[in-house]
Order: structure tokens, then C-alpha cells, then sequence
DNA sequence: AATGAATGAGTATTCATTCAT
DNA sequence: GATGAATGAATACTCATTCAT
């Protein structure tokens, strides 16, 4: 019974929650001035303890950085979820769920992102960590996507693989375009989803000048 | 006659090419090392010249980056060029030659985009001058492509600027997925171009399932 | 009763043990990694209590290391012992046993003596007080025993405080040779006082080089 | 003749004077406080210059005192001159000018000397360094000049190696204890030579008393 | 009395920038 | 103009010490 207790003085939640305050103010620090322009200072302050105390719960700076990496690598983490959401349902209706979801995500943890996306492009030891852990955990659940639709023939054929880092791509450069600040892409973020899946789906022509077979494999389909 | 002779002495032509020879070194230094651990004694040695040197060409390392970038967005401005593409030509010819035009640039000044766009993400004055040399040369010549092509009758009523940001972010986030290191995207980086004129235009959908009025506003499915 | 009861709860016998506890384990951790490089971290683990109680008993980290040297002081004072031991007997015995007590307390102590011994030289303050508490603890009984063996003719005239600074700097000497990780002097140490008394008794002259009179105020060389 | 003008703006002169100018600068310090308590800022204004000049020629604070046992090393290297002084001359006169060279170059070096020792007792790996630089250069010069004596009877049968260490710890530890303040011994410190000589060939014993074969494994007394 | 989390002053080292030559 | 030695502000991290519990 007591050991279940958590309710007040568990040192494991205190820690915990002394972890989650520190890489909440780190987050929103690296977020506001970049990785490097962040002084332990700055986020000793952001979380209102000293300098010391951070160096009681990480080991440094950069492991802050790898910590919100981790911990957006769960939130991000589609394994299951996505899986559910992707398989079985409707094409359009379940991609329409992902996006959502995806868009819904990154509204919540922009500062997350903002904090993260300049070191994994410039540190080629992050960049390592987040490929296994953030893009590779949504490759292979929309290839069984992909897979499955145009099985059921919801989707014509196309090349799995760049298709879907395509779709990918999409995600992440609107993501970039809200970090950077395009007043359009942050103003309507919302209806992002419902344009992206009559895009995907539908392509940008008119429905008489849909040219069937230029797929990427470019084999002709009748 | 010493003003007019550019030939040899000119002292705004010396000037010239001490500043482009003082910044093929910073990009190249900037391309290896990323921006904050680059050192100006790195971009001197790299320039074959003193440190205090560079301070006679530049004021500060930040200029140097500012530099760089704004010689970025030269090249990469569309004004010119892609107007000319973009207008008058059958739509898919001309946005693959667009696309092929961008593929090819990023390709070739990968390093220095990786070692830009961190500082642009997480730099707010940075990110001020990006968003308007950089996106916004592009956004006004495919706003009035897509105008033309939804004129012409090459392409469907679409809501014009977000389907804008989203092809924007498209090549925006595969550039990303190359700068991160994914396999795929940087080993068929030469197939996208025709892959994504085939997505944008015809979708994923198969013919007979193109739902033809799926606007970004979401009028009116059938 | 409970003032004078000391076999259970007695608190200032509590306090010693502790103090005592405290001090074993900061002598044991600044011979391991030498004082600057011990924490009161390390120092709290290796008592097994925590960082605070330290602070119960003892002002500062420095007050540990006087501590330690008082009490090795004690240990190495030779008021008592060593006053009996010099006086009275053979002369040769008497500082055979001297040496031997030395040459046991210094391999005993190595650790130790390795951590106090540069702080003695850096610190002023412990320098002063170390001076005091153990050299001088060990001249005068030396600077007796002298007297008494020259008066009783065991000893030739010999300038007395500079003879003890000399007896006194060799076996200083060698216990750092030893620290300093002499092959030689750490492998044979056991044999150093037999050849030490043959050396501070007889010299390295053969017998009919010896010069009678070369006292150490270097008065009548004949 | 350029190359070989170095009175005034050579660059390698002024570097060396530079790299003299700090090293005098940081034994100062380092004497005073200890190396521990010795701070960068503290050396820079002991040296009149700034924090970061120092760092333009040495690499690390430990640098600093390498390069300072190495310049003590070169002064104390016994080699060549020790050798000669030691060879063929009368036993004691040698001794005697051996003993007034290291009894002067104490006097002379004693900051650096002061500076040093602390660290070599507490730092395994400068104790390395040490005993190989040091002691090392003491030790066979002075093994032959006792084989040598020994054999020319002006010395009687002892253990060289045991004897030589002894002799080695005798100044050692004289000079300990200078460094560690006492008055006898920095007070009279010319006068040690001459006490040495006499103690050292002939002993504190009365010539009746003397023991002719006393050998340091203490074999056949008369 | 004991604890150990919190503290924050202290420090070696780096590097953009300056300026005397 | 060019140089590069000198600068010193800036910063991540440590650890002796405190104090609320």
C-alpha cells in the first residue's frame, strides 16, 4: 500500500516532476534563442531554480537536449496508434485522422520542435538519434498504409517508399513553415488537414486532365 | 580614369573580391563545422588570411551569415527565372522544370543549407529577413502560376495561398529529410521531380475515385 | 546517571564516534584521490551518511584535514614514547628503535601522509601549524637524546639543531622518495633503519679516513 | 643575417620571452597559494597580462606546470656537470661540491621547487614524469661516484643503491623542510654542505666507537 | 540528530573582436 | 590594407555548504 503511494512525498515523482519543470523551461528556452544562445543561466531562471540544481537531474546541456528529443520521440511515437487509426478504415478518412492528429501534436509541442529541429540538422550525432527514433517510427506504419489501399484499391499504384517520404516531407516542411513564421501556414493551421488529403488524394488538376499512369514507377494502369 | 578602370586596381572591384573570397571560405568553413562552431580563426585560415582581416570586410560573424544568405537568396530568387517558367507553359512541364531547378540547387549547396537554416529556425531577426527573401520570392510567382493554371483551365479551383505554402513545404520538408539523412530521399533524390509533378497534379487517388471538388475550404463533396 | 553513564547512550561519547567515523573516512578517501580531488560527497558515501551530517560535526572541509593531522600528530608525537625509548640505552639501539617506530608508522600511514603532505607545503596556515605540532614534537626529544649521548660519550661533538634537522630531514625524505614511488626505497624499506644507524653512526668513510673533528661547526680539522 | 638577427622583433624570441614571462608568473602563484588554489585570473595579473594570453601559450593550467618541471629539470640535470664534479677528485671535496651545487640551486629555484612538489606527491601521472626526470638524473651519477670511491678505498664497503637513496633523501627532505618553513634549516642553510660532508663520511659516532663493517644488511660487526 | 535537495559562488577555457605595428 | 597578438566577456559545470523537513 505504501509503496503505491505516490500521492505527496515520493521522491520518484518529485524527481520526475523536477525533470519534467527543468526540460520545460529548457524547451522553452532553446526554443526562444537556439540551442547554443541558451546559457544554463537562462534556463536555471526560465525554471525558477538555480544553476546547480539542473546539473542534479542531467548531466548537461546536451543531455537536456537528447531528453527532449526522448520525450518527444513518445509523444510522437504512432506504433500503435497510428497503425490502428491507418488500417482498415476508409483511405481518405483515416489519412484525414492522421493528419490531424500530426497537426493537432505539433500545435501542442511547437515549442518542442522549435527547440529541436536546428540541432538534429547540424549535429550529426542527434541527426543519427532522430532518424531511428522520430522518422522511422511513421515509415514503416504508413508503407503498410500505402500497402494496404492499394491492395483495396482506394489507391492506384505508386512507389511506396518516395510516396511516403513524400507525404513525410509534406508534414515536416509545414511544420518549418510555422517555426519560420508564414503567417498563412500558422493562421490556418486548422484546415490544413482537409486541404492536404483532397490534395493528396486528388492532385492539383482538373478531374478530365487526370493522367492516369504517371506513376512513379511509371508503369501504365489502364 | 582610375575609377573607370575595373581591370586591374579598382579599389570597389578589389573590395569585391576580397568579400566573395572572405565568404566562399565562411560558407565552406559554416558547410563543415555548422555556424556556431565555426571560429573565425577556421574562416580565416580557410580565406588564406588573417583574422583581422575579416573584420575589415565584415563587422561581425552574424554579417557573415547575413551575407551568405542574402547571396543565397539571390540565387534561389525566382523572380526572374521562374516567372518566366512558370507562365505560359503547359502547367506539368513547367513545374517539373521548376522542380528540377530546385532539386538541382539544393543538391548543390547542401552543406550550406545545413548549416543556414538552423540559424534561420532559431534565430528571430534571421528568420525575419529569410521569411521575406527567401519564401516570399517564391510565394508571389507560384500564386500567380497556380492563377494561371486554374485560369487556363490546366488545374482545378484550389484555395491558392495555402495549396501555395503546401508545395512550398513539400520541397521545403524533403530538403529537410535530406539534410536529416534519410536513405531513400537522398539516394532517389534525381526520381523526385517527376514523382512529385504525378503526386501534385493527379494525387494518389485512382482515376475512377477522384472526388473532383475537394476544395481547401471543403465545399461541396458530392 | 545518564551524564556519567558512557558504555551506551552517552552523547558526547556518541559525538567522538562519530567524529571519529567521519574522520576515517575523509583520511581514507584523501589518500585514495589525494584532498583538492575528494568530495564531501565521496567523503559522506565512504562514512556511510549523508553530506550534512559531516556539517553536524566538523565546520569545513579544511577543518577535516586539521583534524586528520592533529590526530596523526598525537600518533607521531614522541614526547612520551620515544623520550624513553632515546634515553638512557645503548645509542645505537635506541635510534634502531626510533627508526624502526618511524619506518612502521610511515607504512602504515602512506596513504595518508601522501594527502597531507602537499597541503603542509602550499598551505600557509597548515604549515604553521604543522611545524609546530610535528616537527617540533619530534626536535626536541631528538635534540635531547643528542645532548645526552654526547655527554655520556656514545656521540661525538656535533652542532645538535642542525644534526636533528639533518636526522630529521632524512627519514622526511625518504618517506617521500617512498611516496614519490621509489623502487629502491619502497622494495627494501624494511631495511633502512639497520643501514641508517650504520650510516648516521659510522659514515661512509673506512675506518683510517675517518676525521675526528669535523664537527658541524667545522671546528679543529687537524 | 635576417634570419639570424634576433635582437629585436624576432617572433620566436618574443615567444619564448613571452612563455618565460608566464611560467615565472604561474610558479609565483602556484608557490604562493598552491597549484589547487592558483587561479588563471591569478596568474594573468601575476604576469601583467590577460586570461586569454596565457591560454595562447600553454594549452591547460596542468601545461603550465609540466612546462615548469621541465625547465626545473633542465637546471637540475646532473648529467654532465654532476659527473664531472664527481670523478676523480678527492671523496669529500666532491661531495662537498656536489652538495653546494643542489644546496644553491635550492636556494635559487625554491619558488619553483615549492610550486612543484605538491603536485608531484599528489599526481600520479607528474610522479611519473617526475621520478623519471629528476630523480633518475640524480641517481646513476651518483651510484658511480660511490662504486668509484669504494673502489679507491677513500669509501668503505656499503650498499650502493640503498646509500645513494639515502643520500638523495638527506637533501630531499632538507629541502622539505625548507619549503615547509623551518627556521633552523632555512636559517642555516650554507652551512649545511660542510655539516653534511662531516655527517656523512664520518658519522655521529666518537672514532673509538666506530664500526668498521656495519653494511646496510648490518653482516659481520668486528 | 540526520538527511539530501538546493544553492550559487567559483573557474578553466574559448573565441569574437580590437588595434598597434 | 593586412596582420595576429592581446583581450576579456561569456559559459558549462563543480562542489562545499546550508537548511527545511
Amino acid at each position: 500500500m505504501c509503496s503505491s503511494d505516490t500521492s505527496q512525498h515520493d521522491p520518484q515523482v518529485a524527481v520526475q516532476a523536477r525533470r519534467g519543470q527543468i526540460l520545460k523551461a529548457a524547451a522553452a528556452v532553446f526554443s526562444e534563442k537556439g540551442y547554443h544562445r541558451a546559457t544554463s543561466k537562462d534556463i536555471a531562471a526560465a525554471a525558477g531554480i538555480s544553476e546547480g540544481t539542473i546539473y542534479n537531474y542531467f548531466r548537461s546541456k546536451s543531455d537536456l537536449l537528447v531528453a527532449i528529443i526522448a520525450r518527444l520521440s513518445e509523444l510522437e511515437s504512432l506504433d500503435v496508434e497510428m497503425a490502428q487509426a491507418l488500417v482498415g478504415a476508409d483511405a481518405r478518412c483515416s489519412l484525414l485522422a492522421l493528419l490531424r492528429r500530426r497537426v493537432s501534436l505539433t500545435e501542442r509541442n511547437e515549442q518542442l520542435i522549435r527547440a529541436i529541429v536546428p540541432e538534429i540538422i547540424s549535429d550529426a550525432d542527434l541527426r543519427g538519434r532522430f532518424v531511428e527514433q522520430l522518422l522511422d517510427g511513421t515509415t514503416a506504419p504508413l508503407e503498410r498504409y500505402l500497402e494496404a489501399q492499394i491492395a483495396s484499391g482506394q489507391m492506384r499504384q505508386v512507389d511506396i517508399p518516395l510516396c511516403v517520404r513524400a507525404l513525410q516531407s509534406l508534414m515536416l516542411g509545414l511544420v518549418l513553415m510555422r517555426l519560420m513564421g508564414d503567417p498563412v501556414v500558422t493562421g490556418r493551421w486548422q484546415e490544413l488537414p482537409e486541404l492536404l488529403v483532397s490534395l493528396i488524394f486528388d492532385g492539383l488538376a482538373p478531374a478530365q486532365d487526370r493522367q492516369s499512369g504517371l506513376g512513379p514507377a511509371g508503369e501504365g494502369e489502364a
